[in-house]
DNA sequence: CATAGGTTTTAACCTCGGTTAATGATCGAA
DNA sequence: TTCGATCATTAACCGAGGTTAAAACCTATG
């Protein structure tokens, strides 16, 4: 059986409209979901109540806690719909335990991580090593389709500044012509 | 075969000293390093030639730059010791292709990069959501061994400040007994 | 339409950390 | 032991971005 048999299989077709979550930080939740259509946002909240964007989720993308669906403890973050969704739902367990004994879920599973490794490292690299507004200009050359379909306040808090100092940045960038 | 017996089959001693490098940024490295004992540190350098540093890696960590082994590119970063070190160095491409075909590399291989993304997604964590002065604190906390061992240099440029920022820092947190 | 709620911009002020440079402290090698 | 080099601290100045608040803009819904 290969991976996306196992998914269609066992998984669970869901619609969620915009607003909606789909898990919640510091509620548990073993599924990791394979979006088909729409737009999400995972994001953190902190003590204070502030919210940190760590990601936004498209069609082909796969999301999940692995806190929670791997670790067995709680959501370290929380899911939630910026547009109408469509999404499987299948549980982590269901999937790992079957890389277990599958090859081929195992040989899946191995290139989602990977792939998921490169991502991570890049989002590392970024925060590490580049200002917000280098940031800012590397999403508007590289993922320019994020830019148009989330608002400024989302947008900032993915690049880790506030929704005023992104205004700022662009203000900055776009009056600036060298790209 | 099970993943440690293949490392150690396949694999090569290496030992190196404190200020070697084990491979460097811009050239090609298709190894992943099994770390036996040492300490090394993994540092990108950008085009003005400021150091950041990614990770300190020490015993039982595994490295290696997934951009040249994995993608077959050039090596993302540099690799160095910061004390004598013995690791063990083996052919990622070895590694990929038996997880192909043989389901305990296989699963040792999810293992080990579910473990991976799980560090990422902590630092990821870390850079979006905490001050620099928290992201030290936290570190303090978390593993001082690491404090003790590398120089404040170092340190700083892990933590993504300055030295002289890092120096700030420490003032503020160590005459500030709330811990 | 009209109004209420969210989004973006702008301004004023402030803070953290960067930069540069000087001074001390530490460490290694000859 | 001493000399050079690296490391850590401190000070002065600066700038990016945070905070708060106001104003301008959108856009959905009644």
């Amino acid at each position: 059986m290969n991976f996306l048999e196992l998914v269609e299989d066992k998984g669970k077709i869901i619609d969620k409209k915009k607003g909606e979550h789909i898990f919640v930080q510091g509620f548990p939740d073993t599924s990791i979901y394979f979006i088909k259509s729409g737009l999400l946002k995972a994001y953190y909240t902190t003590e204070e109540g502030k919210e940190y964007v760590k990601l936004f989720i498209m069609a082909n993308d796969v999301i999940g806690s692995l806190s929670s669906a791997y670790k067995g403890g709680l959501c370290s973050f929380s899911l939630v719909c910026l547009e109408n969704s469509n999404l499987i739902k299948i549980s982590f367990s269901v999937i790992y335990e079957h890389s277990k004994t599958d090859q081929h879920v195992a040989n899946s599973m191995v290139e989602l991580l990977l792939k998921f490794s490169m991502k991570k490292e890049k989002r590392e690299f970024e925060f590490l090593c580049l200002s917000a507004e280098k940031r800012y200009r590397q999403l508007k050359k590289e993922s320019s389709i994020i830019i148009e379909r989330v608002t400024q306040n989302d947008l900032s808090r993915y690049l880790g500044v506030t929704p005023v100092g992104l205004s700022r940045i662009k203000k900055r960038v776009n009056s600036d012509m060298t790209g």
